[in-house]
DNA sequence: GCCAACGTTGGC
DNA sequence: GCCAACGTTGGC
């Protein structure tokens, strides 16, 4: 199973907002890298819920229900979609600055690649923000 | 609102 | 195929 991170800026689509669709269709993608990570997920992978812009930070786990297909939003057809839903809500989100703050994730894509809205997570970071955003400091 | 990073487009 | 110009994203 492999592990990703997800941004959405909340005023457009929030983690409320997938909780209340309880299945969500991640759509809008429009770059080229970002649409191959879609393409690599899985049915059952986890991804984290990032908030962009306002608020900055993971607010929760979510898992891929549906592997890519065509986004209907995309009229060229060039880009797909999946479809997610919530798996659980962090008991506090992990701001970018404490990502940034963090020894062990200096090598987050979120930091060295501002821009890409759909990332690979290694699992040993995954295991890190899990324990951050249950409120688990342990490290 | 500004700016840096970087992806995309188009002229050559 | 290169590169300048431009547009977009996202943090501050």
């Amino acid at each position: 199973m492999n592990h990703w991170l997800l941004k959405s800026e909340p005023d457009v689509y929030s983690w409320d907002d997938l909780v209340r669709e309880k299945v969500g269709r991640w759509d809008g993608v429009r770059n080229y890298t970002a649409r191959n990570n879609l393409i690599a997920m899985k049915k059952g992978d986890l991804g984290f819920f990032y908030h962009s812009n306002i608020g900055k930070e993971i607010v929760g786990i979510m898992k891929v229900v549906k592997e890519a297909y065509p986004d209907p939003t995309d009229e060229k057809g060039k880009f797909v979609c999946v479809n997610v839903a919530p798996v659980e809500k962090f008991i506090r989100p992990v701001t970018l600055a404490e990502v940034r703050a963090h020894p062990k994730l200096h090598n987050l894509l979120l930091l060295k690649q501002n821009r890409l809205s759909v990332m690979p997570i290694g699992v040993d970071e995954w295991n890190i923000l899990c324990d951050l955003g249950n409120g688990n400091f342990t490290r």
